[in-house]
DNA sequence: TAGGCCATCTGGTCCT
DNA sequence: AGGACCAGATGGCCTA
């Protein structure tokens, strides 16, 4: 049960790590804690939604 | 040294 | 029954 969950949250650590590649302006090096990227990346939908919105 | 972040363990609950 | 998911506790590491 350690192991699979050890496993389970490598997973998750990984998507974290990819989303903050989806970032833009954050360079690939930057340390980036798992919350800061929840906040970057909620507040870059935003950022996108206005930018519809706006061109709508 | 306090606070933030992280990985891990563990027990409970839900799903298949 | 067994696995996936989740949340709380704990301990280590790093930085202001």
């Amino acid at each position: 049960a350690n192991e699979r969950e050890r496993a389970r949250m490598r997973v998750l650590s990984k998507a974290f790590g990819r989303l903050k590649t989806t970032l833009p302006w954050v360079p690939a090096d930057t340390k980036l804690s798992k919350l800061d990227t929840l906040r970057l990346a909620s507040s870059y939908i935003a950022h996108l939604r206005r930018v519809l919105h706006y061109e709508d």
